[in-house]
Parts: structure tokens; sequence; C-alpha cells
DNA sequence: TCCTCGCATAGATCAACATCGAATTAGCCG
DNA sequence: CGGCTAATTCGATGTTGATCTATGCGAGGA
């Protein structure tokens, strides 16, 4: 199942309620950010100058487990989140910043107040 | 705690990494939003034209018990995305739409693409 | 006053998840 | 080939969470 493409034909929050399946498709891309240790690992990708970051980078800025950081990595992967690649011995993580904007537009509200 | 406040400090994920702090609180949101059902309930407030949603409705469209929707209710309340208001038996749930508009602006993608 | 209705809370249960150590795969180099 | 490093996968464990039934509470009506 591709996320992206539910998370393209859902209309934003304030604009009709969701349905049954784009409610569990958004629901699973919102999971994987309702996790602290993820958004971290997402926000030092995502901010990344280069767009890519090795993993041994990632596992020094937390004081976890190698596996436990694979696995939030997996799980960023598995929503369409970060993709990865393979080059040597290391694996680079770089941002999708496509599901990225869709999940910005879903939340768009419709008052920008930023009181 | 204020969560809005979190939200209003954090800068946008591809801007630059995020602390353990604001991560945490992030993610608070994050993963009030990581359940199909509240994902469902927020987007029946969110859409409705009066702005106001009574229990009642929301219940009648779902087949859950009324407790767990409104252990959901809560969930979403908790986190700063609805306020709620009693006038006499029935209970009003409302979006806050400035947490809604944090939210989004956190995602902002660096390429906009709605391909 | 008592009953009824709308909603919230309490307690219990079962599934999902974050984390770890151990084992496994993948690629480099002597 | 043999050993070394990077990363993922596996199995186990403690915790969190979604859901239910039963109960409590507030407000209006008979």
């Amino acid at each position: 199942m591709d996320l992206l493409e539910i998370l393209e034909c859902s209309p934003p929050l304030t604009h009709e309620p969701l349905d049954s399946e784009q409610a569990a498709g958004v629901a699973r891309v919102f999971k994987a950010l309702g996790d602290p240790v993820r958004l971290r690992i997402l926000s030092i990708v995502a901010s990344r100058a280069g767009g890519e970051v090795c993993v041994c980078d990632i596992t020094g800025a937390f004081e976890l487990s190698q596996p436990t950081i694979s696995h939030h990595l997996k799980v960023l992967k598995e929503v369409g989140l970060l993709t990865s690649e393979r080059r040597a011995s290391w694996v680079y993580y770089r941002l999708v910043p496509e599901t990225l904007g869709e999940l910005s537009a879903l939340l768009t509200a419709p008052v920008t107040a930023t009181a």
C-alpha cells in the first residue's frame, strides 16, 4: 500500500471528515511521528544540509542502542518519510519532502494564527 | 505544561534538529493524531460549519462505545487540539486552529510538491 | 423529589510498542 | 578465505494504549 497516495487523496482536516481508509493511512504516518526519538531523528535528517545522514551519525546523537535506532529508522521508512540507500558499508537516510508536505497540507488551519 | 508554547518555539523539522524537550512535546501532539478514530473525530469537528460538535453527534458516527469516544476526546483536548464547553445537558467540542496551524508549520517541507 | 438523559470516570483486559542483548547479513580489506 | 565493521533482524520483556462494562455526576423535566 502506498501511503503517499492516501495522503494525496486526503483533504485537509478542516475541509471535510476523513473516511475510515484515509484516517487509517494518515494515522499510520502520524503514529510514526508520535515518538520523541523518531521526531528527533527525522529533524536531524531533514535539516541536514547535504540531505543525507549515515546511521552511525544518528546513533551517536542518542543514548540508545543501535538496534533501537535501526528500528525507528525502519518505522520512518515504512511510512514514507525517509528513504535509505546503501553505499559501501554505510547506509544513508534521506528525507522524502513530498510526504512531509502532504502532512503539512493536511493540517492547514483555516485561521493561521501565530499568536 | 502548555503544549502550544512548545509548538510555537519549535522550528520546522527541516530547519534544525529538535532538542529533547521540544521533541517530547511535539510527539505528544502527533501521538494524539496517530489514531484513526481520533483523526476522524478531529476532522469531523474541524470541518463542521458552525465550528461546534456535540458529543452525541460524534458518538453516532462510530461503532464504538460512548466511553471510548469520550476517552479520545479527552486525549485530543489534553494536547490542545480541541476545547469543550458545557451548555445545558450537552458538551460541545471545538477546534483550536492555532495548534493545528503550528503543527502544519512544523512540517513545512522545503519543496512543496503536490505531485 | 425522583427519574432520565448526556457525558465523564474507574477498573479491567488484551494488543501494540519501545527497548535491549544476541544473532545474522552485507560489504570491506588483509 | 578469514576477520572486521556497519547495520538489520530476532526473541524477550516491561510499558503504554484502545476498548469494554460498570459506575458516578450534572442538568432538565415530570
